[in-house]
Parts: structure tokens; sequence; C-alpha cells
DNA sequence: AATCTGAGTTTGTATTTTGAACTCAGGTAG
DNA sequence: CTACCTGAGTTCAAAATACAAACTCAGATT
């Protein structure tokens, strides 16, 4: 997990990764939203790719030259859960008066929520969890 | 999310919160594990204080002086899904050969993971998922 | 030929981080 | 009483990072 902070540890980085949630996925675009520096986006985005979290996906619009799109790897879209863990934690604990936002289906608008369960699929409190060693 | 961006979004808080999960609340214990410098840990710890993700509480070992402890408040235990997604993150796809851990009970030792549920506790795909403004 | 745009790079300054040394309070040993 | 030890910090100069603003570059538009 040390790792895994190596690579979310770092207050542009995980904005970024936020952006790229919602489907922001050019460099101007990105800058624009965060109000980040070009220096520092630029570093955090190759950082990124570099990890295999973001890709750069060239792409072109009709009339202009071919661009890089940033998009999520199979690996950054791994980090969905723990997103929406954040965020959910956000809400619930942060409570700045921002936005309040949840997490629903896509196609149907259910309300969904991040739980933890056991290997049938039937939630478990937190509380009850504890990270252990495999073998 | 921002705001919890801002929270988390840095190097050793991450690790800080690590520590205090695994149940770590001595300034020199944490210290010596994560190898932070002094003045960096203490500036954390007091952030993490002032936002209210952790408390100092008095303890007092036999024979020796009062001292404080770190100790994740009700909103820190509240972080334990993010990082327990995180760390299942880590472990499927960074692998940087680092020790493999689980979530397991820590009553019965089964093994837990962290999923996307609805309303009835069904699981269901994290593609599926989207950010909604509520209201 | 001049201008615009997206996506950077460069550069010089401001801010943070770091490691090493110093402080302080209370406990213990001689 | 004096000297020394420990946990938990401060202080401070040097090194690393972040920042804003200006510059670059390639191809499209006027």
């Amino acid at each position: 997990m040390a790792l895994a902070a190596g690579i979310l540890g770092d207050r542009w980085t995980l904005l970024i990764l936020r952006e790229a949630f919602y489907g922001v996925c050019r460099y101007d675009d990105m800058r624009e939203d965060l109000k980040a520096p070009r220096s520092t986006l630029t570093d955090r985005l190759n950082s990124l790719v570099s990890r295999g979290v973001l890709e750069k996906r060239p792409y072109q619009e009709t009339g202009d030259r071919v661009r890089q799109a940033y998009v999520l790897t199979e690996a950054g879209r791994g980090l969905a859960l723990t997103f929406l863990a954040l965020a959910q934690w956000g809400e619930a604990h942060v409570t700045g008066g921002a936005a309040p936002v949840g997490v629903a289906d896509r196609e149907t608008g259910a309300p969904l929520r991040v739980a933890l369960v056991d290997a049938e699929g039937v939630p478990v409190d937190p509380a009850r969890a504890a990270l252990r060693l495999r073998g």
C-alpha cells in the first residue's frame, strides 16, 4: 500500500484522477478546471502515464491536427471504488457545504454505496476488517 | 471531494493514517516506521487533528509522565473503507512485489472485500457507478 | 503573412521539505 | 543534588518542489 500511497499521495494527482473519472481527458480542460500550473500538470500526467494509471491516446477532431488524450487504463479504472469510497467519506464527514454528491447507477439512477462484504456479498461492518498478510 | 483531496492529498498524510489504522499512535513510533522528518510529521499530525481526523488523547504508562497519543476519531475511522479499497487496488494493480495483504474479518478470519452495492446490499459492477448531484 | 490554439517547455522566484542540532519536562541512577 | 535518558517536539540552513509568467512549436485559419 505504500506504493499506492506513493502514486496517489499528491494534491494534484487526486484531482487529476477525479477529472479523468468525470471524463475530462484534455490537457487544457484539466488545466482550466483545476487551475493547476502547466509544469505541474505535465509532470503529474506523465507520472500517471508511466505508472500505468493513465494512457495517452491520440485523437483527432475534424479539421484539426492529431492530439493526445489522457484516459484511464484498466488499472486506473480500478481506482473507481477507492474514489467512490473517498467521495462517500467526504460527503459524510467533511461536509464543507460543498455540493452534496452521491453515487448512483448510471442507467437506472438507483442509489449505490461502497460497502465491505464477505465472500458471499453480504455486507459486514468495516470495524470488523483487519489487514492480513496472506500466504 | 476536493475538500477530501485537500486533506488526504499528501504523501505523508496517507502513510500516517495507515499507521493509525494499524494502531500505531505514538509520535516516535510513527517517526521510526515512516522515517519521516520530525517537523513534517509534527505538521501533518497537527493538521489531521485540526481537521478532526485524528485526536490527541493523553495517556500514561506506569512510572512515566503523561504523553499524547494520536488516535482516529469517528470521522477518521470512517476512512477505513477508502483505505481498504486502496489497499485492494494496490494489491491488484501495483503488485510491486510488496507483501501481499488482504482484508479479513478480524474475528473469524473470513476474507472480505470492498464492493459497490445497491440499496439492498446486492453487489453492482463499479463501471455502472456515476457521481450524481443529489437534491 | 499574420494570427490562433492546444499542448507543452523554460526560467527565475517563492514555498515546502528535509536532516541535523537543539530544547524541554519529567524520570532514573549514582 | 548532579548527570544522564527518553519522548515529543522546535529551530534553522540547505535542498528540492511548486509556481506564474513568458516562450516555443506545429498545424489550421484569416
